[in-house]
DNA sequence: TAAACTGGTAAGCAACTACTTACTTACCAC
DNA sequence: GTGGTAAGTAAGTAGTTGCTTACCAGTTTA
């Protein structure tokens, strides 16, 4: 269902529609499977008429990792900021990631397209920018947490920051699997819990 | 070649190195750029002459799968056996899924870039599978090592085996961005050790 | 020994790709 | 109104894709 808008639009406008209508068929199709003329169809335009907006696919694609970066860190942030307690931050993280997931079920495999790509193509290095941004985010609030003595001793916090992203992956993965994003607040939940028990240090009960 | 070479090869020995061919192509290149006049050059062979041991490229992807599924999960059962404690038989596991990605590097990103793709494709059924075994295997040893009390009470054993293949993830992705898989090994160390602060019951030393 | 089979080559095909061109139309400042 | 420009169309370009065809040589089989 493409929304025909028969109107004649600024770039500006359609640049948004064109970014949103890729994010729209990376969750219904493969993103490598994208062509400029499947993107025209969806909006109703011409396959020429792309080519006023941007002037080549990879400039598009550009502009789209572009956009995910913007939305996604400022939701993280936003998210990390909402909590007093570093811990309780995290989880915040965690789960406005899976909620950004749910909503844009095609930028997880947007990126993880990007990212396969072995060549140092400048969107690999875009997304690999972003990603490094994400750690350090991570890595601020694992500090703050180590202050206040939350954390277990000696905790590697690098590898405290690959197992938070990596199970967030791997939710993604089982979602992609499975072909719907249904179960995943629920199952983000429980596996948080076991993140947070791989972390804290415990108190006898 | 210009001369009568006869490396005339049996199709099941050229199949072999067909799949081999793909494999390497997909460490060095995106495996959705992959071409099948790419991978006969790669192996010194015509194009047409692929079509004599695969009839679709679609074929040729489905016995790639098979040989991953073969290999992979063979490494991984042996190294469950290999262990009596089911705690040690998980870590023997994360290792040698790790040693085997550091082997075949191709390997996750062939799965991912057939995980990518919405549609039902036999394909992507085929990943499924060898997932939901891949989880069967954990969940035993999970089983094995709550029977000892060796776990947490009411450890969620599902969210734990997807914190399993997750952790893994973020380990391949990492290696990904990096463009080599040189650290992989000792970085999978740090994060087993806490995913096993995640599942396993302290003892208070 | 002839026939059949097998694995190889070289050339070509239809479909599809990103992108361009020549031209038309809506909009807006003056 | 009018003219410059931004946004649109329709048709075409050159290159690439998976796959086919016609032909050939060595090995096995009847």
């Amino acid at each position: 269902m493409p929304y025909a808008t028969t109107d004649r639009q600024p770039t500006q406008a359609r640049q948004a529609e064109i970014i949103a209508a890729v994010l729209a068929l990376s969750a219904s199709q493969g993103p490598g499977t994208i062509t400029t003329q499947g993107i025209a169809a969806a909006i109703g335009l011409t396959h020429g008429a792309l080519f006023k907006h941007f002037p080549t696919k990879a400039a598009l694609w550009l502009a789209v990792i572009d956009w995910v970066d913007a939305q996604l860190m400022a939701r993280l942030h936003a998210a990390a900021d909402s909590c007093d307690h570093p811990v309780a931050a995290l989880r915040a993280v965690f789960m406005a990631h899976t909620d950004f997931v749910v909503a844009h079920p095609g930028v997880p495999r947007f990126l993880f397209n990007e990212l396969q790509q072995p060549e140092d193509s400048p969107i690999k290095h875009r997304v690999g920018d972003m990603l490094g941004r994400y750690r350090q985010l991570l890595q601020v609030l694992l500090k703050r947490a180590a202050a206040l003595g939350a954390l277990r001793p000696r905790l590697d916090l690098d590898a405290a920051a690959t197992l938070f992203i990596g199970s967030l992956q791997g939710l993604v993965m089982q979602a992609m699997l499975r072909g719907d994003t249904a179960g995943m607040p629920s199952a983000a939940t429980a596996v948080f819990g076991l993140y947070r028990s791989a972390i804290i240090v415990e108190l006898t009960t």
